[in-house]
DNA sequence: TATTTACCTACTGTGTCAATAGGTATTTCA
DNA sequence: TGAAATACCTATTGACACAGTAGGTAAATA
C-alpha cells in the first residue's frame, strides 16, 4: 500500500499544477479543496520543499509553487521522495548490502523484475499525465 | 514492501516445490534451509492451510504437502494471500466502498492502472516460473 | 502594526510487523 | 503401549511506522 503521505504528496502537486501561473498557493487552499487536514499536509509539504519539488513564499499573500512546469515533474520521483524507496523488498534498497542468499535465492530475480516494472512505470508518467481537462495545445 | 509473511510463503512454496514427491516436509528441515525462525513459519503455514494452498500432515513422520503441481499456483495468489489485498489504495480494495471523491479524483485511474499492472504481474507467474535449475521438457 | 502565511518541535494514540513462549493434539515407530 | 516427532493453537511482546494533533516562531505584506 501506498502511504497517505505519498498519496496527498501526489494531490498536493496536481494541485499546484492545476493552479500554476496564480502565483504563491495558500495551503489553506489546498487542504480546503483536498479535504485533508491542513495540520498534516504542513508535514508533507515540508519534505516537498527539502526534497527540492516545490518552493514555499512566507508572509501574507504567501504560499507554495511548483519550480518546474508539470511535465518536467515524473510520478516516480514524488512517490519515491514521499515513501523513501520503491524497493519492493530490503534487499533491492539503495545502498543495501549484498544478501548472503543472493546467489541461491529463487525469488530475487522476480523481485529485480517487479522493481524494474514499478520503477519504469512511475518514473514513466509525468505529472501533466495525470491533469484530466486540460486545454490541449495543438502543434501546428 | 511485501511484508515477510508473503515473501516467507513464497520461499515456503518453492521449498516445498523443490521437494515434490518426497511425501510431507517437515517445517524444521524448511525452517533450516530457508534460515528463518520456525516458530515463525508456523504462522505463515497456518494461513497457507487455512488458505487451501498445502496440506498438513501431523504426527511422526509428518510436515507440510502441495496440494497441486507447482504449475498450478500463481505466485499472486500467494502473496494475495498473505498480504490480504494487492491494491495500492484502499479505495480499490475489493468490498471497499465508492470513494465520493472517485468523479474528480485524477489520480484513481493512475491507482487503477497500477493495480492492474501488478495483479498482471503476480498472477501471470507461475511457482513453477521460480524454480531455476530444473530440466525442460522440449516439445517434439 | 496587524494580519497572514510558512516553518518548526514535540507529542500521541493506534495498529501492524515480526516475531517469541508455552502449550495441546495427532500420528508413527520401536 | 509408550516415547518421539510432528502439526496445531492461544497468547504475548517490543519496536516501529502511520496518521495525525498541538502549540508555537519567523517572515512578509498591506
Amino acid at each position: 500500500m501506498i502511504s497517505t503521505k505519498g498519496r496527498y504528496a501526489l494531490r498536493v502537486m496536481l494541485d499546484l499544477a492545476q493552479h500554476e501561473g496564480e502565483g504563491a498557493i495558500p495551503l489553506k487552499d489546498i487542504a480546503a479543496r483536498q479535504e485533508i487536514s491542513k495540520k498534516y499536509l504542513e508535514i508533507i509539504v515540508r519534505e516537498l520543499v527539502k526534497g527540492g519539488l516545490i518552493r514555499g513564499v512566507s508572509g501574507k499573500g504567501g504560499g507554495y509553487c511548483l519550480l518546474r512546469k508539470p511535465d518536467e515533474y515524473t510520478v516516480g520521483e514524488i512517490i519515491e521522495l514521499m515513501e523513501g524507496t520503491l524497493a519492493p523488498v530490503a534487499c533491492l534498497e539503495k545502498g543495501a548490502g549484498e544478501c548472503p542468499r543472493a546467489d541461491t535465492c529463487l525469488t530475487l530475480p522476480m523481485w529485480k523484475e517487479y522493481h524494474d516494472m514499478i520503477h519504469g512505470f512511475f518514473y514513466g508518467k509525468k505529472l501533466s499525465d495525470l491533469l484530466g481537462d486540460w486545454s490541449p495545445v495543438y502543434f501546428i
